[in-house]
DNA sequence: ACCAGATATTGACCTCTGTCAATATCGATC
DNA sequence: GATCGATATTGACAGAGGTCAATATCTGGT
């Protein structure tokens, strides 16, 4: 149920703590939060994780998600794997595809952390 | 109760709707939503915010959020005018000291926004 | 083995951003 | 109104980041 330490995601191992109201955020903390935020902070990232998540079963083939948007298929590439580095998606090839998912439990643990600052 | 449609924050606008999870985020919508994650996937600029909103009363005077940092002052309010362009601050002179408190509403969005995905 | 299609990597370019020193502005007090 | 302390603005610089063209890597089918 619970993971070691060392299996935390770094956002998971500061939102476990109390969210961002109660104390202050350490400086290595911050350090360790900002990066995952960064990572989702473009408007094709957003729109990438969007288009992952309420895609069908949840996951997306990289093919579909080149096709929705006006950029090369490098660029995409590129954005896909801040993404994946940020923890903020899954990824799983099967055969000549590649499909990613949102990885819910980095998201949720944002959301915690932001969420005691926003009530 | 309701505010005009005019008033909303870029990230209002888009998280009255549904969140990220349900259906793809236009292009449009995605870029009023990226620069208010832009504003707050900063180290600095994180700490700030947490520091602002554990302090008393939740708010700070300026000159208590430069003693914090091992930067300069025209730094830090620097960041202070980012979080706040992205609406994400409000701000209050009272005499010679600014106040900065948290915008509530504006995090709360964000995270009803990325709350979809989470879960 | 070869080829074709899907995805990733590299290298280059230009823009954006965090930082500081210097300076400006504003408000209170003498 | 001159001065001092608090905050903001400006200008400059270095480093980070988004984009593309070209190329590489992998996989399935012929």
């Amino acid at each position: 149920m619970s993971k070691s330490v060392l299996e935390l995601t770094p956002v998971e191992a500061v939102a476990c703590c109390s969210p961002v109201t109660r104390e202050p955020l350490s400086a290595e903390q911050a350090h360790q939060v900002a990066p995952v935020l960064k990572a989702i902070a473009d408007p094709v990232r957003l729109r990438l994780l969007s288009l992952i998540a309420s895609h069908q079963d949840g996951e997306a083939c990289v093919c579909d998600l080149n096709d929705a948007f006006d950029l090369s298929q490098p660029t995409i590439s590129h954005h896909l794997k801040q993404l994946f580095d940020a923890g903020v998606l899954g990824r799983e090839k099967r055969g000549v595809w590649v499909y990613y998912r949102v990885n819910s439990a980095a998201l949720g643990d944002l959301v915690a952390l932001l969420g005691g600052v926003a009530r």
